[in-house]
DNA sequence: GCAAAAATAT
DNA sequence: CATATTTTTG
C-alpha cells in the first residue's frame, strides 16, 4: 500500500494498523489519509504500541530457539543467548539509552539513522585523513574537520577503522611496498564509488581486492623493464574516476589545481613525525640538498619485502605511508615540489578548518626548484637503482616483526669509495646485508647476489620509498 | 546465508 | 580512543 523509510519509527506502526483495519472493515485499501490516521492512533493495540521492545526480543529469541509464534510476547525473559561457543561473549545489547518498560521510550527511537558513506562524504573523510595527518588522526579531529552536521563521532570512528583495517590490509598483502595516500585514498574511495558506470570491476570481488588488482592506476613499466630503472614516469591515470575523484588525488598537479574543480579542498596534508621511531622528539629538518652529491656511502631506507626473509619484518607501522600526494609526469619531477610542502608543513599540528578554508594552494613560482631531489632526472642518468641519490641515513629504530612474507623496512646502502658504485640491501638493526643488489657485481662473499628483480615491478617504489627515507630518517 | 558496512559495546 | 562484537544491509 505504500512505504514506510526505514528506519521505522514505533509511530508508522499505528499507520499500519490502520491499513489493516480498514481493509478488514471495508474489504479494501485505503491510502493513509489524515482521518485514517486520527482514526488509527485512538485504536491501536497495546501490543502494537510496544512492537520496538518486541522486535528486541522477538530477534534475541530467534537467533537462539528460532521461535517465531509467539509475536505477541512482550518483556519476555527468555532472551539469554545459548552460546554454542564457549569463548564467545554472550552479552546482551542495549539499545542506546535503554528503552524501559514505560511509554517514554517510544518517543526516542533506538536506533540510529545509518549513514550511507557517500562519494563526498567519503571525500572529505579522506582530505580530514589527509589534513590531520595519518598517524594523529582521530575521530574527533575527523568530525571537527569534516563538518557535516549529522555526523556523529561513532559514525566516524566507525568508518575509520574500517579504513585502518583497510590500509592494514593492503599493506600487509605486500602488493605494494609503498603507498602514497593518494594510492591508499584512491583505491579506499573505490569501495565507495557507487554510480553505475564504475561498475564494470567484477561484482564478486571485493573491493580492496579488485582495487588492488586494478592496475590500471599505476603506470606500466617501461621498455620492459622494471619502471624502477627507468627514468620515463609516466603520469598516473585515472581514467576510470570522475573528475571529482581526480582532483582529489591530482594534489600537486599544478596545471589541474584551481581549474574549475569542484573539490579544491585542504590538499596538503600535515606530514607529522610525532610517531616516527625516533628518539627525541625535536623537529628534524628533512631536507638539506647541497649534501648529497658528494656522498661516497650512503644510506637510505626504504619498504622491502618478504624476499628477504623471515628477519626482515616489521608491524604495520604505516605513518609514513600516508604522507602528502603528489603526481609524476613523464620526465619531470614535482618531487621538489613535494619537498617543500614537506617543509612547510612540517610543524603543522592539528588546526581544523572548514574544508572551504582549506585550500591552500602553493605557489610553484616561489618554491625553490630543488634540483638535486629530482629522483627522475637522476635516474635518467644512471643504469643504476633509483634509490643511489638517496643519502638519508636511517633510524635503526624500527620494529622488527615475526611473520615471513610481511614487509619491513631494509636499508638500501650505497657505497662509492672503491671508485665503483655497490648497492646492498641491508637489515635496518645492524645494516647487515642481505644481498647485492648489483646485477654486474658481486659484492663479496657473505652476500650473495641478488638476482631476482621481480619484486621491483610491483610497485611505485622510488617515490614513496625515498619519500619514506626523508620522513624517517635524521638528514646524514 | 554470506560478507561488508555500520552501529554499538567494551 | 581503539578495538571487539553485534546488527543491518546488499
Amino acid at each position: 500500500m505504500g512505504f514506510i523509510p526505514k528506519p521505522i519509527a514505533p509511530t508508522d506502526l499505528p499507520k499500519i494498523y490502520q491499513f489493516a483495519l480498514t481493509y478488514k472493515r471495508n474489504g479494501k485499501s485505503t491510502l493513509s489519509t489524515e482521518q485514517n490516521q486520527k482514526d488509527a492512533n485512538v485504536s491501536v493495540p497495546q501490543q502494537i504500541m510496544l512492537v520496538p521492545e518486541q522486535a528486541y526480543v522477538l530477534k534475541t529469541k530467534k537467533k537462539n530457539c528460532s521461535s517465531k509464534s509467539d509475536t505477541r510476547t512482550v518483556n519476555s525473559t527468555n532472551v539469554s543467548h545459548v552460546s554454542t561457543n564457549g569463548s564467545r561473549k554472550n552479552r546482551k545489547r542495549k539499545p542506546k539509552g535503554g528503552p524501559s518498560d514505560d511509554g517514554e521510550s517510544l518517543s526516542q527511537p533506538p536506533k540510529k539513522k545509518k549513514i550511507w558513506w557517500t562519494n563526498p562524504l567519503q571525500d572529505l573523510f579522506l582530505q580530514a585523513i589527509q589534513h590531520i595527518g595519518y598517524d594523529k588522526v582521530v575521530p574527533k579531529k575527523i568530525l571537527a574537520f569534516m563538518n557535516v552536521p549529522y555526523l556523529t563521532r561513532e559514525n566516524v570512528a566507525s568508518h575509520l577503522q574500517k579504513y585502518r583495517i583497510f590500509v592494514k590490509r593492503v599493506v600487509h598483502q605486500g602488493r605494494f611496498s609503498m603507498l602514497s595516500d593518494r594510492g591508499i585514498d584512491s583505491m579506499f574511495r573505490q569501495t565507495h564509488i557507487k554510480e553505475p558506470y564504475f561498475n564494470y570491476y567484477t561484482p564478486s570481488t571485493s573491493w580492496y581486492e579488485t582495487s588492488l588488482n586494478n592496475r590500471s592506476f599505476y603506470s606500466e613499466s617501461v621498455h620492459g623493464q622494471s619502471r624502477l630503472l627507468s627514468e620515463a614516469r609516466e603520469p598516473v591515470r585515472y581514467n576510470q574516476i570522475s573528475y571529482n575523484y581526480m582532483n582529489r588525488s591530482a594534489t600537486y598537479e599544478p596545471h589541474r589545481i584551481g581549474s574549475g574543480s569542484t573539490l579544491t579542498l585542504p590538499i596538503q596534508s600535515n606530514i607529522s613525525f610525532e610517531n616516527q621511531p625516533s628518539q627525541n622528539e625535536e623537529t628534524r629538518t628533512v631536507f638539506e640538498p647541497p649534501v648529497m652529491a658528494n656522498k661516497i656511502s650512503q644510506t637510505s631506507q626504504v619498504l622491502g619485502f618478504g624476499q628477504l626473509g623471515p628477519s626482515a619484518i616489521s608491524g604495520h607501522n604505516f605513518n609514513t605511508n600516508m604522507m602528502s600526494s603528489y603526481e609524476m609526469q613523464s620526465g619531470t619531477s614535482h618531487f621538489s615540489y613535494e619537498m617543500q610542502s614537506v617543509l612547510n608543513n612540517e610543524n603543522a599540528t592539528y588546526n581544523p578548518e572548514p574544508p572551504a578554508n582549506a585550500t591552500t594552494q602553493p605557489n610553484l613560482d616561489e618554491l625553490p626548484q630543488l634540483e638535486n631531489l629530482n629522483l627522475y632526472n637522476d635516474l635518467a642518468n644512471t643504469s643504476e637503482v633509483p634509490y643511489s641519490i638517496s643519502n638519508f641515513q636511517f633510524d635503526d629504530n624500527k620494529k622488527q616483526g615475526e611473520e615471513d612474507g610481511d614487509w619491513t623496512f631494509v636499508n638500501i646502502n650505497q657505497d662509492q669509495s672503491n671508485g665503483e658504485t655497490s648497492n646492498t640491501i641491508a637489515t635496518p638493526e645492524t645494516n647487515t646485508p642481505i644481498f647485492n643488489i648489483n646485477p654486474n657485481q658481486n659484492q663479496g662473499q657473505a652476500v650473495p647476489e641478488f638476482t631476482d628483480w621481480s619484486f621491483l615491478d610491483q610497485q611505485e617504489l622510488v617515490d614513496d620509498d625515498f619519500m619514506n627515507s626523508l620522513f624517517n630518517n635524521d638528514m646524514n
